[in-house]
DNA sequence: TACAAAAGCTGATCTTGCTCATTTTTTTAT
DNA sequence: ATAAAAAAATGAGCAAGATCAGCTTTTGTA
């Protein structure tokens, strides 16, 4: 499904996004340059080893960023939201794409040809600070987690990703903080790298021990001082 | 130590770097912009929690780039070699550094202040390019780390590190290939997740099985496809 | 609505790699 | 050159977490 009459302009999600600080003319001409597509829950933007066209920006729902490892399991390396960047890792590389991007749910994103991207990092200096900087935070957090992994055990490292989830994507309903991402246990355990059992089993210690809940599939924060102290925050 | 006497133009390390395709003229500015320091081993460029004032580039020597964990043991997230950059991560976002920078053995580096940089990358298209793809290797190299982390044993991480660093200082003696860089122990256990006791059972065994060979604190790799075997690469 | 498939959960067992202790070797400083 | 400190190496015991198996619940689909 692709559409092409929607604007730049008028876009919530751009203010958060790479295109935030454009003058309203530019952004006109930014707009007739995008493809918009919708990916259901499950398909694919692209391919691990497939070539780089373009970037993708996330307009509504939840891309991840996976990596096929040795045995063919998945590890997910990034998550991408509304306002972020897909694609901008490899954007200028002349190598093949590293990783898969997949829909998490049903999903709008912007798409950008490469040249037209190249043109506008050369004409744009804003659009250049927002990808580094993008590529900054990105880099900032795997370390932070590759950090994590080195010195955390299963537990403190399930406690760090709750938080980042609330971050990311909670919303405060009363005085719970419901996480609006739906992950299966196996995604959860992936992004932490831990087996399912392992992650469902400290899964099922935080709800006994009342610092979260959970309604259907959707999370629910209760404590989140506490589940600070178990994630042994770093810094 | 300090010195303002030496030349980008004429730099041998640059042409590796981000200031790789700028014009002569242009090299003569920058030139002028930057300020080059020794550190001897173990002396430290900047700390986790300062804020950040510039960009660094190696000329010779190695940077290491360590996370401080919940314990104080550190993690090094990173090296950086000759032409390499340090400080890029954090250039533009308003954040003090998330780790700290150390000479892993005497290194000289050149520090471009943040004002300069900002300048350049809005004047010169290719520096903006030239960040943005260090930013993209650095970060495709620490989610493959994430995966390796999350999929991999300590002897297939151990393996995958040595021809990690057979990459970047490897030079090939005879049928050899001798590895520029000295590490401790303990280092290496760092930036594969492991204790250093660990590391050297499995080092061991790699020396008895003649993958590797050590004259002093030099490694050499005398056999690299059975490493390659037992790094059990990803793509 | 029913059936199949996928996801979630729990228990039991086994392995990897961590921790602690000790010895040996190398490096650094005086 | 010598002492002190740091790094390297090795062994033994233990614990975190992986794996395997079986079962239940949820989800998707015909």
């Amino acid at each position: 499904m692709i559409q092409k009459d929607e604007k730049c302009k008028t876009c919530e999600s751009r203010c958060l996004g790479i295109l935030s600080d454009l003058k309203e003319e530019t952004l006109d001409e930014v707009s007739s340059h995008k493809v918009t597509n919708i990916f259901k829950k499950g398909q694919t933007l692209f391919m691990q080893g497939n070539p780089p066209f373009g970037l993708y920006i996330v307009k509504y729902g939840i891309v991840k960023i996976t990596q096929l490892g040795p045995d063919g399991k998945e590890s997910i390396v990034r998550l991408a939201k509304p306002g972020d960047t897909v694609g901008h890792r490899s954007l200028f590389s002349e190598e093949p794409y590293k990783a898969t991007a997949t829909a998490v749910q049903d999903t709008k994103v912007c798409f950008y040809d490469k040249k037209y991207i190249q043109k506008l990092v050369s004409e744009e200096p804003t659009i250049a600070y927002n990808i580094i900087n993008a590529l900054g935070r990105d880099l900032g957090a795997a370390e932070h987690r590759l950090t994590s992994f080195s010195q955390k055990n299963v537990r403190e490292r399930l406690a760090e990703l709750l938080l980042v989830l609330k971050e990311g994507y909670g919303e405060s309903i009363g005085d719970r903080t419901r996480l609006n991402i739906k992950l299966t246990r196996e995604e959860m355990a992936s992004i932490i790298g831990t087996a399912s059992e392992t992650l469902i089993r400290f899964f099922t210690e935080f709800k006994n021990e009342g610092l979260i809940e959970q309604e259907g599939k959707t999370i629910f924060i209760l404590n989140e001082e506490r589940l600070t102290d178990f994630a042994n925050i770093i810094y």
